[in-house]
Formats: C-alpha cells, sequence, structure tokens
DNA sequence: CCTGTCTGCCCC
DNA sequence: ATTCTGC
DNA sequence: GCAGAATGGGCAGACAGG
C-alpha cells in the first residue's frame, strides 16, 4: 500500500470533526487494506508506532526533529524553529519546507510504501550506541527524501506521535468491529488483553469474531488499568457508587500490575512498561506473601520512610522506578513497598468480569500481608458520608492525597475512566504569580501563547522567582484574550520562548510543593492550573517566597 | 572521564 | 497528572 | 460523558562533545 493513500486519509480524517464520520471513513479505510498491512495500518491510524507491549520508541523527540528537518529540506535550523512557531506543528512545517525545496537536488522518486515506513521505524527504534543520533536522523531523513510534502507532514507526525486527527486507539477499535462486522464488545476485549490494535484488526479481518474470541487473559500479558475519575468530595463520590462503596486510603507513589506464572514474577507499570528489574524488593516480597502459583495483581509502589511510617515525597520513588543501575544501593535508601487493592486473575481464572468486592475478599484470601513490604490496601466499606468523610481527613493527617471510592458491584474495565472508581483529594491554597514569560503553543494553540512561567517575590519584593509553569484552567476566549493582552508586554523572544513585563498576576491553584532543580525560587508546584487572572491586582500584590516555603514546610511536615 | 542536552505511547 | 471542547 | 488534545514537574538513561 502506498503510503500516500495513507497521509490522504489523514488528511481527511484531520478535516471532518464527527466522530461517526471518522469512523465509517476508517473502516471504509480498513476494509479495502490489502491483508498485509491491515495491522500496521490500523496502529498507524491510532497515532501509535508500536503495539501496546512493545517496549520500544523511536528517541525522536521535537529537537532532533527540527535538525531533521532543517538538514533534509536545506534550511536552517532557525528558519525551522521560526516556521514552527507560526505554524505550531513541525509536520507542517516539514510539509512547508518540502514544498519550497529545489526539486534539483537529492529527490529520490520512489514512491514510499507503508510497510517500508514500518521498518524505518522500527530500525530507527533499534539503533543504539555511538552514533546512533546521527543514524536515527539520517533514516528518518531518508523517508523524508521520498516524501511528498503532504506524506512529510504525517511521517513528521507519526514519528512524534502528534498525529492530530483526532483518532486514538477507542476511536479505531469502532472502526474495526464496522469494518469486519464484528462485534464492538468483542474488539474492545481483544485488544485490552492483547495489547496490540494491529493484531486486532488483522484478526478480525481474517478470521473474524471466532479468531477474537480466542485471545484471552493470562498472567504475563499485561493488560491496561482501569482509571478513576475525580470526585469533589467523598460524599458526592459515595452517592456516585450507589450510596455505598468500598472508601480506600490514596497513595502517591506508581500503579504496577504484579504478575507470577507460577516460576517468575513481573511487575508493570501503569503505561505496561516491564519495572521488574528496578523493584527487586517487590519481586521478592510477592514470591514470599502471595499464596497462589498464577496471578495478576494491582496496587501502588509507594516509598515509605521505614522509622516514621510516613510516605516520602513522589520524587524519592522515582529515584526508584525505572533505574537501571545500583539498584541495591538506593534500595537501602529508599525501600518500596507495594500496598495492594485489586485482583484481576488466580490460577487459571480470570476475574475481570467479578464484581469488586469479590476481587478484594479473593485479594485478601491469598495474600499475607508484611509489613513493610507487602500489605493490602487500608478499606472501610461504608454508606455513611461521615465515616468516609472521616477516612479522608483520617488519610490526609497521615500524608496520603486522599481517597479512592470504588463501586463494589463494578467489574474490572481496562483502560476505562468510569464511574466505577473515584479519587477523591483536598481542595489546596492558591497562589498570587507574577507572569513573567511563555512559551508559543502547539496544534490547536497555535498562535497562542500555550503556557505561562510564573514568578512570586523575594522576601525583599525585590527580585522575582520562578515557581514553574501553567498551561491548563483556561478556555479558548482566555487564551485568546490572554495572548492579546502579552503580546503588548514581550520584552524578549528567542525561539518559542518570550519574556513579558512583569505587570499581570495569575492565581493559580495546585497539589503540592515541590522542590526544584530547574527554577529559580529552588520550588516547583506540581500540577499547576489557572484558577483566574487576577486583573484587581497589580504585581507588586503578587505572594511572595515565605508563602511558598510556608506551604512547602506544611506538606514537608507529612513525610 | 565528565557534563550538558534530549527523550520518554515516562512516572505522576 | 489537570483541564477544556466537540460530539 | 466520552475521547481527544492541549498543557504541568522531575527523574534516569542515553548520547554527544569537550
Amino acid at each position: 500500500m502506498y503510503y500516500s493513500s495513507l497521509a490522504e486519509a489523514f488528511e481527511r480524517l484531520e478535516r471532518i470533526s464527527s466522530r461517526k464520520a471518522k469512523i465509517s471513513l476508517i473502516a471504509q479505510f480498513l476494509r479495502q487494506c490489502p491483508e498485509d498491512v491491515v495491522d500496521t495500518v490500523a496502529l498507524f491510524l491510532a497515532n501509535q508506532v508500536f503495539p501496546g507491549w512493545d517496549p520500544r520508541d523511536l528517541g525522536i523527540g521535537s529537537k532532533l526533529m527540527r535538525k531533521v528537518i532543517a538538514t533534509a529540506t536545506g534550511s536552517t535550523d532557525s528558519e525551522v524553529t521560526e516556521l514552527f512557531k507560526r505554524l505550531g506543528d513541525l509536520g507542517l512545517t516539514a510539509e512547508e519546507l518540502l514544498k519550497r525545496r529545489k526539486t534539483s537536488t537529492l529527490l529520490d522518486s520512489r514512491p514510499l510504501m507503508v510497510g517500508e515506513v514500518r521498518e524505518t521505524f522500527e530500525k530507527i527504534a533499534e539503533v543504539e550506541g555511538e552514533g546512533a543520533v546521527k543514524r536515527k536522523m539520517r533514516l528518518m531523513m531518508g523517508l523524508l527524501a521520498r516524501a511528498k510534502p503532504k506524506e512529510a507532514r504525517y511521517l513528521v507526525r507519526q514519528a512524534l506521535s502528534e498525529l492530530r486527527t483526532g483518532v486514538r486507539e477507542s476511536t479505531v477499535e469502532e472502526a474495526i468491529a464496522q469494518a469486519f462486522g464484528v462485534s464492538r464488545k468483542l474488539v474492545e476485549r481483544a485488544h485490552m488483553l492483547s495489547n496490540d490494535l494491529g493484531l486486532v484488526a488483522k484478526v478480525a479481518m481474517t478470521k473474524g469474531e471466532e479468531g477474537l474470541r480466542e485471545i484471552d487473559l493470562r498472567p504475563m500479558r499485561p493488560i491496561k488499568p482501569m482509571l478513576a475519575q475525580a470526585a469533589r468530595n467523598v460524599k458526592e463520590a459515595l452517592a456516585e457508587v450507589g450510596g455505598k462503596g468500598a472508601v480506600e486510603i490514596k497513595l502517591d507513589g506508581a500503579r504496577v500490575q504484579v504478575h507470577s506464572d507460577g516460576e517468575e514474577v513481573r511487575v508493570y507499570t501503569r503505561r505496561i512498561e516491564d519495572v521488574t528489574h528496578a523493584l527487586p524488593d517487590i519481586v521478592e516480597a510477592v514470591k514470599d506473601c502471595v499464596d497462589a502459583d498464577e496471578f495478576i495483581l494491582e496496587g501502588e509502589a509507594v516509598a515509605i520512610n521505614p522509622e516514621t511510617g510516613k510516605p516520602r515525597p513522589f520524587q524519592e520513588l522515582l529515584h526508584r522506578i525505572k533505574r537501571k543501575y545500583d539498584i541495591e544501593e538506593v534500595r537501602k535508601e529508599i525501600p518500596v513497598e507495594l500496598h495492594l487493592f485489586d485482583c484481576l486473575y488466580v490460577d487459571g481464572e480470570s476475574l475481570v468480569d467479578t464484581p469488586f468486592r469479590e476481587r478484594r475478599r479473593r485479594l485478601e484470601e491469598i495474600v499475607r500481608e508484611r509489613e513493610g513490604e507487602v500489605m493490602l490496601v487500608e478499606q472501610v466499606i461504608t454508606d455513611d458520608p461521615k465515616e468516609a468523610a472521616e477516612m479522608f481527613h483520617r488519610a490526609l493527617e497521615m500524608g496520603h492525597e486522599g481517597v479512592m471510592v470504588k463501586d463494589l458491584d463494578a467489574n474490572y474495565t481496562p483502560g476505562v475512566r468510569g464511574k466505577k472508581m473515584l479519587k477523591v483529594k483536598p481542595v489546596l491554597e492558591t497562589l498570587d504569580c507574577v507572569v513573567i514569560g511563555g512559551i508559543w503553543g502547539k496544534g490547536k494553540r497555535k498562535g497562542l501563547i500555550g503556557s505561562y512561567l510564573l514568578a512570586v517575590w523575594d522576601e525583599n519584593k525585590e527580585n522575582l522567582l520562578e515557581v514553574g509553569k501553567v498551561g491548563t484552567g483556561m478556555d479558548d476566549e482566555t487564551l485568546e484574550r490572554l495572548t492579546k493582552m502579552f503580546e503588548d508586554l514581550i520584552v524578549e523572544e528567542s525561539g518559542r520562548e518570550v519574556r513579558f513585563k512583569p505587570e499581570v498576576v495569575f492565581e493559580v491553584e495546585f497539589e503540592d510543593i515541590q522542590k526544584s532543580p530547574k527554577y529559580s525560587s529552588g520550588f516547583a508546584l506540581r500540577f499547576p492550573r489557572l484558577v483566574r487572572v487576577r486583573d484587581d491586582l497589580g504585581p507588586e500584590d503578587a505572594d511572595t517566597i515565605e508563602k511558598v516555603r510556608r506551604i512547602y514546610e506544611e506538606v514537608l511536615q507529612k513525610h
């Protein structure tokens, strides 16, 4: 199949906004797709380069891609950056520069095939060692050399996982079902169990429902975790799950799926990365403490201070989670414990269609808790909002993030963010920050300032100290208004970054304050969002570093 | 050998 | 992670 | 309400280059 056909489809998808129309377009496209590339095409359409279970990645980000585009089109770095700033998209940048390219030099006129693109992406992902960056560049440039401008647009976007067609996994799932006349539920199920949308497309095409049914849950094949939805407070959360539910402490760690096939134990993250090697504490503990051969359990990996029993800052867990070297040394300083909350499979039996109440029971049945190593997440079953609220406050006092409220009758729905699981976190203080800079946005924020650099005053209210950036919490109208407002305040511009005269104050909400190696105050806000623009305040009215320190100290008490 | 920059369907 | 938006 | 697309901080690893 010609890559140009796929590029054509991408472009049409980009133009239409109706989801139904997107689905039928994709369905039609898949139906006429040759069998040998239908898997690749399905993956590509879903903005993926490799299947979900595949740990490979291209290792080409926006910086490298800019160089690739510059070299491939004979442009300068600043031309590329300037155009990128204007178009808000490196794919469009490559397309535009290719149109301008003189047709005489280095043009390879062989048409690009989808299979070749896939193979080249594989090669790019696999090069490593000295000279790897250059080789990745050369391979990517080879694609662009053969690409027509429009193809270049999508090759670049694909490599960066920024297709912006309004199509991702679940849309392609529906299209597969429609294309091959198989049930949506079966496609969904096969996808969640195989974690390979390409395989699902191919099986649906060649073997139909019968083939899809053969794909089944089994240990050592991680699935997407079920996701929680935010709720304002515990009372609302309890009402959402039908008045009665399980209230559990929400720990600030990394979500992990622990698999055992009876011989080996493996640990996976939320995004299905294999982190077994980094977390030997969990592997050893699980081998000792779980009375079953085969199982899939789910829990939170957390760093706890063994002396105080208090949770350590999330940043300390990050020292452990993806470590490859010096694991034993760091393990002594920052032990990781596992707090289990769900059970998806035990000795040949899948529990994903079993109610949570029963899954928890099975979990309790097979796990022998061991303090500081493997524990069950604390749970209270209640229909009393007061009791739930008490649990919430106790969780906060203990230094935890908040609580989860779960529907006891709910089955396990992988990858879905629904009302079967709700998270409740406290509302924090806000900070009035002076806006001192910004970054031009990408995609739908092209031509707009996409995020703003924030600062607070030092003790003497003389100097401004950076505390982070904010890029969410503003609606489209505000984004427009702010860009217009700040355009008059620009004092310096380099690349996509801008500096402003300090005049405007943002009220910003956040979950936490952390130590920062990056910002001049030495602190950074975690999960910042804009609450409102303080038109009523001048820069001199913004908060000072003392307030930041005070909040940080309060957080520190808990660790 | 050390340091800086970039990257991650990264973790949150 | 949070938030906003079109369907 | 879902699905998609904007955007945040910070860590380890992997290279590049001095």
